[in-house]
Parts: C-alpha cells; structure tokens; sequence
DNA sequence: CTTTTAGTTTTAGCTTGCTTAAAATTTGCT
DNA sequence: AGCAAATTTTAAGCAAGCTAAAACTAAAAG
C-alpha cells in the first residue's frame, strides 16, 4: 500500500499534504477549497480541478460547494508526508546546524525526493525524535501521529501563571527570526502579565525582561503549564 | 505559479546532467540524441523537442542532424548537478550506512532537491571528499571538477602488472552486487594474469582468489598502476 | 422571500513534456 | 556515385497543472 502512495506527482502530495495540515490545524475534516488556494498559492479553479484527480484517485471526499475531506488513505499519504518533512528539519536542524528558519523552506522539497526506507534510517539515526525543530509531532513510520492535548495558545492562558513553550505554529521565516532575537525557543518559561482587549496583544513575562506580542503572534506560540 | 518550475527544471536538470555524463564518459564534447535518448529512456522525438527548448535558454548548442554541445552555462548547470548527487551518495553510504548499490538511485531524486547552500553544508559535513563511493570525483562548488589522468580500464592494462582499483563505471545495482561479493572495492589490487582474445575477457587475479571477468564488466573497471 | 456576498465549479485556453507516425537528412556500404 | 540504414526533425495529439472569466450555489442579511 505504501508503495502506490508513494509514485505521486509532486502537486498531488502537496496538495494532500496541505488538506491534512489545515484539517490538523483548524480541527475540522472538512477543508474549504478557497483555504487550499491561499496556501498553495493557485487560483480556486486549480484546486477545484485537482479535487477531480484527487476524488479519482481515492484521497479525498468532496462535499460539493462545502469543501474537501481526505479518506483513510489520503490521510495516510499525508502523515507520511508530514513525518518525511519534520524529519528533514530535525536533521538539517541538529546534524547539519541549518538556521532554524531555513529549515524549512529547504524540507518542503527533500520530503518528496527521499524514499521511507531511507527516512526511517534518518529516523534511527537521529534517535527517533519526537517532535521538529519548531515543536510540532512527527507522525511514526505506521502513519499513527499523536498530539499534545494540554498545550494552549499563549493568548489564551491564564494570566499570572508560569507556562513553557511547545510549539510555534507559524513558520515564516521573519516571525521565527522575530521570536528568536527576543529570547523565544521551544522550553523558554513565559508568563502573562497583562491582557489589552482593545488590540488582544499580551504583555509577556520572560527570561530576557517584558514583551508586547500583537494577537496575531500570541495566537501562534503554544504552551503548557509549568511543571516547577 | 507553484511549482509549474520545478517540473520543468527537474526534466531539464535531468537532461543537462545526461549530456554533461556522457560527453565526459565518451570524451567528446558533441553528444548524439540517441544517446539521450536510451539513457534517459525517452523518444528521440523527445529529446529533438526538449533540445529546441535547451538552447532557447541558452544551456546547449544544437549541430542540426550531428548532435548537441553544452555551453558553458550548460557545463556548469551539469557538474552543480554531478556535484550534488556524488555528496548525497558519500553522506548516505558513510553517514546513514545505506548500501552500495542503492546510493544511486535515492541520489538521482535528492540530487534536485537541495540548494547550493546545503549542499555545502553536507560537503563541509563529511571533510570535503573528492570521490563518491564509486570512486567518480566530485566537482567543486566553484563548478571545477578534476579527472585521475592515471586511470585505465583494467580491460586495457599490462598483463602481469599490479593495479588498484580507482572507479566502477557502471552504477547499475545488480553490477555493482556482483562486484562486492567478488570482493571488488575501491583500493583493492588486481592484476591480469590472462587475456582471452575470441571475447576479450580476461582472468583476474586478487586477494580472494582469481577470477575471470567478461569484455563488459573489466571495461567498466577503472585503475591506477599500484605504488608498490 | 428576495437580495447580497462569499465561495465553488465550469469553460476555454495556455505551457510543458511526452507519445506515435511520417518526413528529412546523414552515414555507411557496395 | 548510389542506395539502404540509421538518425534527426517535424507534425499531430494527449495528460498534467495552471490561468482568467463566467456561471453557479449556499447562506446570511434585509
Ligand atoms: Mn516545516
Ligand atoms: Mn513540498
Ligand atoms: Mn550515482
Ligand atoms: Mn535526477
């Protein structure tokens, strides 16, 4: 089975890869088609047109005029893609010291050249991480991918308590650079001490001093409560 | 937009690469279409298209009816490719242990995937080799690349001399898992000790014994007088 | 219930890279 | 030189992926 799913075209598994990433991260199954353009930058009438293919295919459900929904197997294709890709970033990451924002605009192309033979290796050699560079979970080899549950955004937690950072979900390469010139990376402690509900911006507590982060970015950094 | 390039300079890297082997194999600097044509298992058709394209872009000149020639920017296209795929066969087969005769084949997809910056990264990574595990030398990253003047076919060498083997020609899997089990490797000494002229095949002798090796196989066996 | 708006799908057409078939050209052999 | 074989080129056509623009659907607002 891995096999078939393997000799896709290259736009097929981007296009798997990103209905799996918006489902993961806006929690629904169904994935509007307007949401797979903007990511993809393509127009609508790409999308709609590759949706055939992939319904053809078997990878994917349309729920005409409501949006796209992968099948066993295109779930499958897509957790495959997304362990070759964290993979890549943590050993361009930690092997080959590959700045953190670099990482991965340069996976978003090795993921499609390796084969899982060769990822698995990489995998045992790296001593089977469990997470990416940026905090996010690398699915196993079977294809099963398990999350965080007690992991927030830092816009949403509690004021006045210790939390540490798991995740940033963004991966622009000028955000990262952003959160890493003011002292963020994945196990800082941080803590909320004020809120501005006119903007939603939240005034953090951390290591290096205080910081104002704007909605927008508060809203992409992931955190769990402090175990101290 | 998208990835509509990548498609296209992945036929066309694969291509310019093909040129670049073979007129470095044949030792000429005009290459037949046919020739393409079976190594890259095509159409001749295809290749007289794609050769329009190719020199529009300014990559090779076209002898109407006589065959191609790469231009400079075509050479250097060429040996950024060769130097690419000979480091991802040096870091799989020393740092992941992936066996000799699978290199190949993964790095003819990596070979496209990674850029230039990485690409060094990995060089630096393994002490800057200058063969790959077939013993084929690797183009620098300033686009030189540098021959063994040395090197012999061992189909042509003196009977009776001792040689070392310096290169397999042939990257063909079920070629190179016969050479292993025979206990052929890079560094290894040989000698002929007889020649056979009804097939030119000739009888080897080495550590493990001796052994009678047919025109095609010694021909794609490459060595250096031994400095015994 | 009708209108507006946001999103989806269809239609027509483009480029790339391939195919087969046929025509053009070169090369090799008597 | 003359002819046949091999090679290259042209021609016509197909599938993948894209675009722009028009047609359509669903849901919210009036
Ligand atoms: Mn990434
Ligand atoms: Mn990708
Ligand atoms: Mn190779
Ligand atoms: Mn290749």
């Amino acid at each position: 089975m891995y096999d078939c799913l393997v000799k896709h075209q290259l736009a097929t598994q981007d296009y798997i890869k990103s209905i799996a990433k918006l489902s993961l991260k806006e929690g629904v199954d169904v994935v509007k088609l307007k949401w797979m353009a903007l990511k993809l930058n393509v127009t609508n009438a790409a999308v709609s047109d590759m949706v055939k293919k992939l319904v053809k295919e078997g990878l994917v459900i349309n729920h005409a005029y409501k949006g796209i929904e992968l099948t066993d197997q295109g779930w499958f294709m897509g957790r495959r893609l997304i362990r070759h890709h964290r993979l890549w970033e943590v050993f361009l990451h930690t092997t080959l010291n590959v700045p953190w924002d670099e990482i991965h605009e340069e996976a978003e192309h090795l993921e499609h050249a390796a084969s899982d033979a060769l990822m698995n290796r990489i995998d045992e050699y790296l001593g089977f991480p469990t997470t990416d560079p940026h905090g996010n979970p690398i699915p196993n080899g079977d294809g099963t991918l398990s999350f965080n549950a007690n992991e927030q955004s830092l816009n949403n937690v509690s004021d006045g308590e210790d939390y540490v950072v798991t995740r940033f979900e963004s991966l622009d390469a000028t955000y990262l650079q952003y959160l890493t010139h003011h002292g963020f990376a994945i196990g800082v402690s941080v803590k909320v001490v004020k809120r501005f509900d006119f903007d939603h911006s939240v005034l953090i507590d951390m290591a290096g001093g205080s910081l104002q982060l704007s909605y927008q970015i508060s809203q992409q950094i992931f955190v769990v409560k402090s175990m101290d």
